[in-house]
DNA sequence: TGGGGCCTGACAACTGAATGGCAGGGCGAG
DNA sequence: CTCGCCCTGCCATTCAGTTGTCAGGCCCCA
């Protein structure tokens, strides 16, 4: 079992261990690789060699605390990997000591495992935001993030700002599902719309990337989310198996 | 399965030497391992013959330039390697082109070498998560949870949104016997319904998953609960300790 | 060993929610 | 001032979840 071949590589330093195991189970069911570590410096060792997507660390930690590690993950190893550090409600105070070390983003125990998920997802998401330019693609769509122009089969297409932010999004997940809900979030933030505008420009999306093609790749998962991919070069490669 | 390794394996196609050579080091000295080629015709051989990680190619290069290297190693070598194409800024049109031939990154001349770098580990990143499959398997059945693909013996099967819920839970449980009160409970949480809708999920699950297949994999215990679990491959095993 | 009650399989039909489609108003940028 | 984009509300439609019913099977007890 190789962790080179997932989508995200997470170290998760925490000493209880059945929080560990269960925050651990759920992430790698949701396709991340895990690295463990039960103390701080093994945890800054293993966050100092490796390279990590997003390390979840524990606040209170034998050997060396979440802040220590964090602080000389930053200063000594010069690392930038985001930092997720985990508290409990009553050292609420030390959150902010924790994004003075340097960490990324904070959540107090007890939390909600859908919860940790999209914050570990937004840093993620943040993080190769840094790396920015790429060229996107999902079968003949393209999307160049640095020029933000989008063709299909050769055709430029015109697409809005907002469409242009979920495209990104779509075809940065396919060919996963994504929840509206996690949508939302990423595209309006906190502050989401009361009625749910997300349907009118996926739509006007649609018009936009599918409607003048003969094979559309937004796909509607009924209760579930949405997805980009083409269905028909998936099927093909799932039957060439056989 | 040769992805173990956590070098990278890139081939350069470069055909001046001295960018060749600077590109060259800096990569070595981050840890990948290089392949050079100097013109399109040794490029595509090498491509062609090799599994790369990635491939980073000149636009213009004598014998057969970038394009048409590109081309040829989707369509006659039908090789997926992702591909980053180097290109002058004078020739920046030739970018769409590019994408078109199946280019999945472009960059223009001259660059900085962390960029490149960063490009590299951006495309052997995302081609990984293409791969990746956090997959639950029992038998013959499998579950992708990042797609909600259920296939069983390679054939794809459709199942509904609570059905997928309870496959999701079945298979992570198997082979132990779940009471019909703990899936209910994992699946509508607090306000079970009044009336046990579960076994109509249940057999339509069935329908799904079992009934096209000579072998159930969905056990009812009378009285106790039901399980996920390959019978014929249990008795075998357990009879050889007999 | 026979019977009654409980559990389960098998539908069909109903109901409510999620989604698609669309047009018009508002607002900010040029 | 005008254009373009975002938001909102409405209706039509599709789809999944729930419920009721009935027949058959399993289990336990007499």
């Amino acid at each position: 079992m190789s962790r080179e071949e997932s989508s995200g590589l997470i170290l998760l330093v925490e000493d209880n261990r059945q929080i560990a195991e269960m925050v651990g189970e759920s992430l790698e069911r949701r396709g991340y690789s895990l690295d463990y570590a039960t103390d701080g410096t093994t945890g800054y060792r293993l966050a100092s060699t490796n390279s990590y997507d997003v390390i979840v660390l524990d606040l209170m930690l034998p050997g060396m605390d979440g802040l220590a590690v964090c602080r000389r993950l930053r200063e000594e190893a010069k690392k930038a990997t985001p930092v997720l550090m985990l508290t409990a409600r009553d050292t609420l105070n030390d959150k902010l000591i924790g994004l003075d070390a340097g960490a990324d983003d904070y959540l107090v125990k007890p939390f909600e495992i859908r919860e940790l998920e999209a914050r570990i997802r937004a840093l993620i998401r943040r993080d190769r935001k840094q790396v920015s330019a790429q060229i996107l693609k999902v079968s003949d769509l393209v999307l160049d993030t640095a020029t933000l122009k989008v063709t299909r089969g050769g055709q430029t297409l015109a697409v809005s700002p907002i469409g242009l932010k979920l495209l990104a999004i779509l075809m940065r997940e396919s060919p996963r599902v994504i929840s509206r809900r996690d949508i939302e979030r990423e595209v309006w933030g906190d502050m989401l719309p009361d009625s749910d505008t997300l349907r009118s420009h996926l739509y006007n999306l649609r018009k936009v990337i599918d409607k003048p093609f003969p094979q559309p790749l937004l796909h509607t998962i009924h209760s579930a989310g949405y997805r980009l991919a083409d269905l028909d070069s998936e099927t093909r490669s799932s039957r060439e198996d056989h």
